[in-house]
DNA sequence: GTCCACATGTAACTGGTTACATGATTGG
DNA sequence: CCAATCATGTAACCAGTTACATGTGGAC
């Protein structure tokens, strides 16, 4: 139950229709929620019907027609709500630790060539959050909101700063593999 | 599609009845992928109605009689072109970043608390996971095998060690906001 | 007038989660 | 014989993914 809150977050950001919605989640806040245009329309829907968003009257009607939301006091209340309220963190899912794993088992034929082709996907992740801290946030700049959305930024950094260093790492040690 | 790769890992790893492969998925496998019981006897019959496994010959029927399943020549053969083939990254999904992010619009109100419980349960874990790399990788040890367990236990314990740092650099900036 | 990009949506499917059902075995 | 535990399973649901459908408006 995360995606409505992502949305509601967007919205209060700043109000926007479906697409709009689509691609600004394909830059900032997709880096840590990833959504498609077809749930981002479902969600809108849902949304929409429980009073939590309303569309800008402008035009109204259907297909083809850009439509904007904006986010209702119940929606922000909401938002508040989920925020404040304690969660679980998801026990990790990773593919290739599952494979290297298997690969124990069945042997590592071909799974260097992809370890080395997801350090080089992790190298340019990390150069572009780097690229955005040196853009968004200077030194000197630290209002509230931004220090917090430093922080998230810092975590993505971190986050793949780590692969990097650990991929390297496996890749050393295939190397050293009889 | 990784979990039923993750069970034949498991399965070849060593036979077993579908509430033994629960159990030693909240241990090992779990750790990086885990799977409840009902997702796990699902996923036995699918595999088995594909001939990727089969039930060991002992006792057959249904309901409270232990079934064993072990792996077929197919079923070791898609695990092994499963483990080389090229798969990307998934994007990062994660709440708590979410959550921060919302609360640079909607207030930080109540979520220190669970950045300081999030902070506990990443330094059990990471506590954890370095038992286990005392108990199982003591050095010296370095047959292919454990150098691969090893490298993804160490994944593990280098991503707690991540979490652990950024929740606390994280709770340092709170102490720091007006 | 036709094509393409913009914009909104529907439908079917897959995988994970939650709640519950049922039979077998064993210790008291 | 009864409760607890072991063990296997069903059903309903929810969220994310993939493929496709439909309408609008502007460029040529």
């Amino acid at each position: 139950m995360s995606l409505p809150h992502a949305i509601l977050t967007a919205l209060l950001e700043k109000p926007s229709s479906g697409l709009e919605l689509t691609r600004r989640f394909d830059k900032s806040i997709g880096y840590f929620w990833s959504a498609t245009h077809q749930q981002i329309y479902r969600e809108l829907g849902k949304l929409e019907a429980e009073g939590l968003i309303r569309a800008l009257p402008a035009q109204q009607p259907a297909r083809g027609q850009k439509k904007s939301y904006e986010v209702l006091p119940t929606g922000r209340a909401e938002l508040t709500r989920w925020t404040a309220a304690a969660q679980d963190p998801k026990p990790l899912r990773d593919v290739m630790l599952l494979r290297l794993r298997a690969s124990a088992v069945v042997g590592t034929e071909g799974i260097e060539a992809d370890l080395r082709r997801h350090l080089e996907l992790h190298e340019r992740q990390l150069a572009e959050y780097e690229e955005i801290e040196k853009r968004d946030f200077p030194p000197g700049k630290d209002s509230t909101e931004d220090r917090l959305r430093h922080l998230v930024l810092r975590a993505g950094i971190d986050l793949e700063t780590f692969w990097t260093q650990w991929l390297r790492h496996a890749l050393e040690e295939f190397a050293e593999l009889p």
